[in-house]
RNA sequence: GGAGGUGUGCCCGAGUGGCUAAAGGGGGCGGGCUGUAAACCCGCUGGCUAUGCCUACGAUGGUUCGAAUCCAUCCGCCUCCA
């Protein structure tokens, strides 16, 4: 990845690859003498609208090419989303209306612009050079590859072997993503390294076009906060950008130890002699795990909250969950919300399921009968379904760990 | 055009006529423990103001006292041969 003569310092520390050998640094040299930023790809399909902490793998590393002077072109593939890509279905792809892919594009690149740096970054849809693509381009295009190349992805090739639909259209996809890197004439593609392959094939068609051909950095895909899958958004392991700074801080307490060195590299958005420092201080002993963990998650959270959120978020972590505390920043109803019915009594699962979030009212007797829901800490009796109103004035109603809802006094 | 396979609860998956709200696992939730919303252990896990009632095994219609299980038709998904 580093070249003898031209060192890239931090920019491909946290890369799994960067291909060619030494092209990366060959671009980065000629954009220096020539003092012409380098455009840096990154393409998504916006088939879900939310982004999380995995698809800020990829965003912060362009982020770093901004921040040394690069272009930023960051494609809505709102037209392969109509394809989906292979390499995200392993089962079922869900297919995507024209008006979700409209609206998942426009929160995306909102989210995404909390970490990008809005001033260099060029945001174009794929719609704009595919949409109007003629039979004879595209026949132009497809012509550039073989089955049997297509074939050589794996998990195409697994997918095969396992008596697994492949259809023709998800065949196009590496192509028409390809395409993508001659229609912007991309320097650099960043993607995750399930995007490899893709990544590849815009490398190999560019030249064909009359276009250097590109070189491609892949980023390690972030575990979810399981610390065994891929983070994503159905196996709800994921942190999402506009989570709130509790939330994001529990979460990230709740991945296992193992998990955090890859964490600090990918998801905590610390610089690199920042991150390797509390790695190395993490495995010699000299920073304690609970510690380590705690860094981390100030880390995400200020990331996208700042770092007084950051700190803010610990500490009510600390109120929750160390000392079991009723933290300040609850939700609170006023007395008269507390809703009553023709006996003047309080029905207890009604007003879980009302307030508190639960699910149903089966579930809420579920929750009474294992003793999770407390008054100011104490325990319901498994048996209670009603109470008097007046024994919810002024009081703090719980219901497992983290469920909170103060109600004010009677008035 | 021909042959075959398959469709079960959030997911995977057992179940070939009653004991099935449906084994087992995963996930989730709750409790305990803990530096942790980790690991581990235990419990719960369709809905309904509820000692009962309703809905549920791709869909519809049948057979039967009784069907996820049998029959018919249809729909979806997959593979192979041509």
């Amino acid at each position: 990845m580093t070249d003898d003569l031209i060192p890239i310092p931090t920019l491909a520390a946290n890369a799994a690859d960067a291909l060619p050998a030494g092209g990366l640094a060959a671009q980065l040299a000629t954009a220096e003498r020539e003092g012409r930023p380098l455009r840096i790809k990154l393409g998504v399909d916006p088939t879900s609208a939310d982004i999380h902490l995995g698809h800020c793998v990829v965003l912060g590393k362009l982020r770093e090419f901004q921040d040394a002077g690069h272009t930023a072109v960051f494609i809505i593939g709102d037209y392969t989303a109509r394809v989906g890509d292979p390499s995200q279905r392993s089962k079922a792809r869900p297919s995507v209306s024209a008006e979700e892919i409209d609206a998942n594009a426009k929160t995306y690149v909102e989210q995404a612009m909390r970490i990008l740096d809005p001033e260099r970054t060029e945001v174009r849809f794929n719609g704009e050079w595919l949409g109007s693509m003629k039979m004879d381009d595209l026949f132009g295009l497809v012509s550039r590859s073989t089955i049997a190349r297509l074939l050589e992805r794996d998990d195409f090739a697994k997918r095969y072997a396992a008596n697994e639909a492949i259809t023709m259209l998800e065949l196009l996809y590496p192509l028409l993503q390809g395409y993508d890197s001659v229609a912007i004439d991309a320097d650099v593609e960043i993607g995750g390294t399930d995007q490899l392959y893709n990544l590849l094939m815009g490398r190999d068609i560019m030249p064909s076009y009359g276009k250097p051909a590109q070189t491609v950095m892949t980023m390690p895909i972030l575990v979810g906060t399981d610390g065994t899958d891929k983070m994503s958004k159905s196996l709800g392991n994921y942190i999402g950008v506009t989570d709130e700074p509790a939330d994001m801080f529990g979460k990230t307490m709740s991945i296992p130890d193992e998990a955090m060195p890859e964490w600090f590299r990918l998801a905590s958005g610390l610089g690199h002699a920042e991150r390797e420092a509390a790695i190395t201080k993490l495995t010699n002993g000299e920073l304690a795990p609970n510690e380590a963990k705690r860094l981390l998650g100030r880390s995400v959270v200020a990331r996208f909250h700042g770092a007084e959120a950051g700190v803010a978020a610990e500490q009510h972590f600390n109120t929750v969950f160390k000392s079991k505390e009723v933290p300040d920043d609850i939700p609170e109803i006023a007395f008269g919300e507390v809703p009553v019915n023709e006996d003047g009594r309080v029905f207890l699962p009604g007003m879980l399921v009302e307030h508190m979030g639960v699910a149903s009212g089966s579930e809420a007797r579920r929750l009474l009968q294992q003793g999770s829901v407390r008054i100011d800490g104490e325990a319901l009796d498994p048996a209670t379904l009603e109470l008097d109103p007046a024994q919810l004035s002024g009081v703090v109603l719980q219901v497992g760990k983290r469920r909170f809802l103060r109600i004010a006094a009677d008035a």
